[in-house]
DNA sequence: CTGAACTTTCAAAATATATTGAAACTTATT
DNA sequence: AATAAGTTTCAATATATTTTGAAAGTTCAG
């Protein structure tokens, strides 16, 4: 397979597994752009790669950073920004990990809490049905905020080589 | 809070908080009431409970039914289907993780594997730089994959104190 | 077999989301 | 200070996704 080929179907394929995820495609697809790329790459680089506009591109490209997966590279001599991705993996997999907890879990972790106690009698069964299912929404949801919280401390080789004794 | 007030809020959040992950938000309101409902429901209750029509009560109730997250429940006597959801939230998460899994991190990961060899000299800094990325987003999805697949399998209890003992 | 009760389908309409591109803005150079 | 180079904004437009509802399909009791 010829290189362009290969990063264009990787790019493709990165912008739909966004989309599946509630990501912008053209967000992903910057992202993935690059992540594969061996140098960073200005907003006309983007634009022409991708076959988008100034805006859209300059929107990702600055979306990204708030993301923290992309930084903005100063060249000497040069007016224009250029912009490169981190490119360890598992650090882009726990920043998005910690992005997502913050701005999508965290909010819902709220509400859960808000819902813990509501009027009534705690026998009857739709109140009982309610808060049952609530308190074990909330139950797991500690575990999984814990756990991802280990995740996005940890140092990639120490974590999976623990995990894989927690098989054993 | 009133129960009913309590009950719109956590499916508002619910619908929410799918949307963001590239969800459907009427199948999570759905999937909402249903998780809450203290018995099974039929298709006029849901379309009551969430001002929807009957066409997209039934479609997204039938996606649950494929995403295996609730059942078809008959009750003797009477024509109409009921629906229940799997109340279990580890069994929730696990089959979420299965389809999500199956339906799209499966077809990425076999994208990257075809992409693994490019033609051309690999000391070429362009196909270097890609190859690496794509080298190294397969050994984490590996990871991720294994670690899914463990908890998949796995019983609530056993996974969530081996992971606790991990951290010690 | 017939008709009532219920479920499913899907084209059209509504809604939500993403993109464009030109004007406004900012920054650096002469 | 004027100009050129580059960046940002955002209203208008385009695209994608979701929802409706009525017609077609199915199932079952009598």
């Amino acid at each position: 397979m010829k290189l362009n080929e290969a990063k264009q179907q990787f790019i493709q394929s990165w912008g739909i597994l966004a989309t599946q995820w509630g990501i912008n495609r053209t967000m992903a697809q910057v992202h993935a752009l690059l992540l594969i790329a061996g140098e960073p790459l200005s907003t006309d680089n983007i634009m022409e790669e991708l076959s988008i506009s100034r805006g859209n591109a300059n929107m990702n490209v600055r979306e990204l950073m708030n993301w923290q997966l992309v930084d903005k590279v100063i060249i000497q001599g040069d007016r224009k920004e250029y912009f490169a991705a981190e490119k360890d993996i598992w650090k882009v997999a726990t920043c998005i990990m910690y992005q997502r907890k913050k701005r999508e879990l965290d909010p819902m972790i709220k509400v859960l809490n808000q819902l813990s106690d509501v009027e009534g009698d705690k026998r009857n069964a739709e109140i009982k049905a309610f808060t049952e299912t609530i308190e074990s929404i909330k139950k797991f949801a500690a575990q999984a905020e814990k756990t991802m919280d280990v995740m996005i401390k940890a140092e990639e080789n120490w974590f999976w080589s623990s995990f894989i004794k927690l098989l054993k």
